[in-house]
DNA sequence: GACACTATATCCATGACGGATATAGCCTGC
DNA sequence: GCAGGCTATATCCGTCATGGATATAGTGTC
């Protein structure tokens, strides 16, 4: 299923588990854990990444530049010093955005199907 | 990445090539080829399935009830014998409309995350 | 003391994919 | 005449992403 790549290595369509990192870390910058509560959260629990997919994901978006880490880290007391930080680059940012307008005209084509009856 | 089940052991997220071919099939009864190029033209050319992909796929959404092989062939004359045809079945309707909801409310995630500036 | 939670990381099996390959008849251009 | 492309189906191989298990380890709860 070969679409478009966004620069750098990176193609479209993003793996899944990707692109819900990328926006969670679009909020605010997290750690790695927080990234995997906050995306069964904002999901209402219908997606929970595995640890597998969480830290391989990781791994890989770094190498492609779509994500970093930060030296930033809060105050002490609200801290871990086992957890590791990262911020959304603008690169992760751009390549969030391609693939949201190709999920996005996805969904018009599945209307134009003549299949979703209602609104989600 | 586990979602729900749609009954009957095919679970979300769907493949996106079973996708791709359930909105073809939603139109009207094709062959496999025919998908192919439909598919093709459909998405002006951003989605190319791969033979291998595409044959393989039928194969799996038959076991699965989301197609059946019909018997009704077009006029000798505008037929290839060669041909299989295909026909989404009632359950292949709502896996394909349950599958436009879980895309459409990820768009709708990503735009509450601050990407999808303008619209696709 | 057992279990759950936080936090990171690796390993394994499964599944979906693209592309190559196979087979084969048809048509077009050189 | 024959090379190449199109139609049409099918299988094989290597790669990649995934979930879940496992490992390590400190903390807190029952």
């Amino acid at each position: 299923m070969q679409d478009g790549d966004v620069s750098g290595g990176t193609a479209l369509p993003l793996p899944p588990a990707t692109f819900h990192i990328l926006m969670s870390l679009a909020e605010e910058d997290r750690h790695g854990y927080a990234i995997l509560q906050d995306v069964a959260r904002r999901t209402r629990g219908a997606v929970k990444l595995g640890p597998g997919t969480l830290y391989r994901s990781i791994q890989r978006m770094l190498e492609q530049g779509l994500v970093e880490e930060t030296r930033e880290r809060p105050a002490p007391e609200d801290d871990d010093e086992r957890r590791r930080y990262y911020r959304i680059t603008p690169r992760g940012t751009a390549v969030a955005r391609a693939e949201a307008r190709r999920l996005a005209s996805l969904v018009e084509l599945a209307r134009s199907s003549g299949l979703v009856p209602r609104k989600a």
